[in-house]
RNA sequence: GGUGAGGUGGGUGAGUGGCUGAAACCACCAGUUUGCUAAACUGACGUAGGAGCAAUCCUACCACGAGUUCGAAUCUCGUCCUCACCGCCA
């Protein structure tokens, strides 16, 4: 969430750039700010109250020891009197912090500059373009009946045993699987990304620490016996590793990977986006995560983007960069940059990426803080995350781009973890 | 799953009703000493919020929540978690 203190510094700017993300802030950051005076208010007025007590309690002890029972007895007249007094001021002031958390969390993260201004996907930006979009004749073959063709996933068996959208990998095909993993894990070791192999379930307040929670409930599957949220996606726990936490400015930046599957309930998708490998219950991705010092947060995202875009280029899909408009960024976003790869059966592009700067937005709700080398004093960290990279919309692009009437060619880069070079 | 023990500051750990925001030791930081390192010595050393130009002061926090009391780390209840042993088991 954001910095109270970034609201009270300047209202009409922050006022202003939420409106870049479509989002109307005016009522909201002036309640706000009106709640801010309240709280104020009744904590000076409660916390004078306090020291009062605490003094008179003080002395009532001495009193009795001094064995002055008369004005001891006195004293707690008093106190008493004072607690009358205060009664409903310390429920009033708990009833503000709790009321100004949930508001801030209503407010969406600022945009950054260069962030255009636009309400759906139609406004993003295209950044840079890399690639070759392949010519396929006439009868090539979308992935889903290319899968069915070499047997290599069977979505029907996953229907059968568990439900659409969880399909099984197959021979060929689930090494496939294994060799992207692989590829990409090896990828961002080589970039410098300390590899974690993180719990797929978490608690309550990890699912919190991210944002998950509240607001994304139902997108994640609960485990309610125990309640724990089957993960979303890695960010999740390897971002909880640094949730209240104080980082020695000497060990920024951190910067972790992570495999692991990832589960989606995705209520309300439908149509041509589910077919396939299109859109999936469960899916696995690579995701590096990055905590950073504020000036350095921006350097690292430009190195995230390159080190996505050079997976594209090695695996040889034909790739864009697209740069969010603020209505399309997620909520807890400062920047976004999503890299599709075009998929040439189907004739569409597939986000398998998205790069994002989320700056103090999730250190602050997370508590992720370093302590300063020079002045000793905490402050926020930035973290960023990326996907680096999904896996099934990259093997789509991949049946479909490089199917030959031989079979499928598998890319250079992959062979030494498959074990084969084409799938026939 | 059963039984028992326990959750105190970066760590170990003392503390069973007021003088404890918390001893002591260790670590970290600054300094003295030193050719360098080590040792020794000196000092500083939690987080959050509020008031103030500032020095500084106030409030809250000893897993979390509620309660008893003039007063709670300390007593009571609930929740969560950890450890040990047993059972089960990849």
């Amino acid at each position: 969430m954001l910095l109270l203190n970034t609201i009270k510094a300047d209202p009409e700017f922050v006022i202003s750039r939420l409106a870049v993300k479509g989002f109307d802030g005016r009522a909201v950051i002036t309640e706000i700010l009106e709640i801010d005076a309240e709280r104020r208010r009744l904590q000076q007025k409660t916390e004078s109250d306090s020291a009062q007590l605490n003094k008179l309690s003080k002395s009532i002890g001495m009193l009795m020891k001094e064995g002055k029972k008369d004005e001891a007895e006195q004293a707690k007249a008093e106190v008493a009197r004072i607690k009358g007094e205060t009664a409903g001021l310390q429920d009033r002031l708990a009833e503000c912090e709790e009321k100004m958390t949930s508001l801030l969390l209503t407010v969406p993260n600022l945009p950054y500059e260069g962030v255009p201004e636009g309400k759906t996907a139609e406004d993003n930006v295209v950044e840079k373009t890399g690639g070759v979009i392949p010519e396929l004749p006439e009868d090539a073959l979308p992935h889903w009946e290319l899968a069915k063709k070499y047997n290599i996933i069977d979505f029907e068996m996953g229907v059968k045993v568990t439900g659409a959208g969880f399909p099984f990998y197959i021979g060929k095909g689930a090494r496939l699987q294994r060799a992207l993993q692989q590829f990409f894990l090896d990828e961002a070791w080589k970039a410098g990304y300390i590899e974690v192999e993180p719990p797929f379930v978490v608690n309550e307040a990890s699912g919190y620490g991210t944002g998950q929670l509240p607001d994304k409930e139902g997108q994640m599957y609960h485990v309610q016996l125990d309640n724990l949220y089957l993960i979303p996606t890695a960010e999740v726990p390897v971002t909880n590793i640094y949730r209240d936490v104080i980082i020695p400015e000497a060990e920024l930046p951190k910067k972790n990977c992570a495999y692991s599957p990832c589960w989606r309930r995705e209520a309300g998708s439908y149509g041509k986006d589910v077919r396939g490998l299109n859109r999936l219950h469960q899916f696995d991705k690579v995701e590096i995560v990055r905590i950073e010092k504020p000036e350095n947060s921006y350097a690292a995202l430009e190195e995230m983007k390159d080190h996505v875009q050079g997976l594209l280029e090695k695996l040889g899909l034909p790739w864009h960069i697209l740069r969010l408009c603020g209505g399309d960024m997620s909520f807890t976003s400062a920047i976004t940059f999503d890299f599709e790869v075009y998929s040439a059966a189907q004739k569409r592009w597939l986000e398998v990426s998205s790069v994002s700067n989320f700056e103090t937005y999730q250190a602050n709700r997370l508590k992720c803080r370093y302590r300063s080398a020079e002045d000793k004093k905490i402050h926020l960290c930035h973290t960023l995350n990326g996907s680096a990279l999904a896996l099934p919309r990259i093997v789509a692009a991949l049946l479909e781009n490089n199917q030959t009437p031989e079979g499928i060619v598998v890319p250079e880069c992959l062979r030494k973890y498959t074990g084969f070079d084409m799938i026939n």
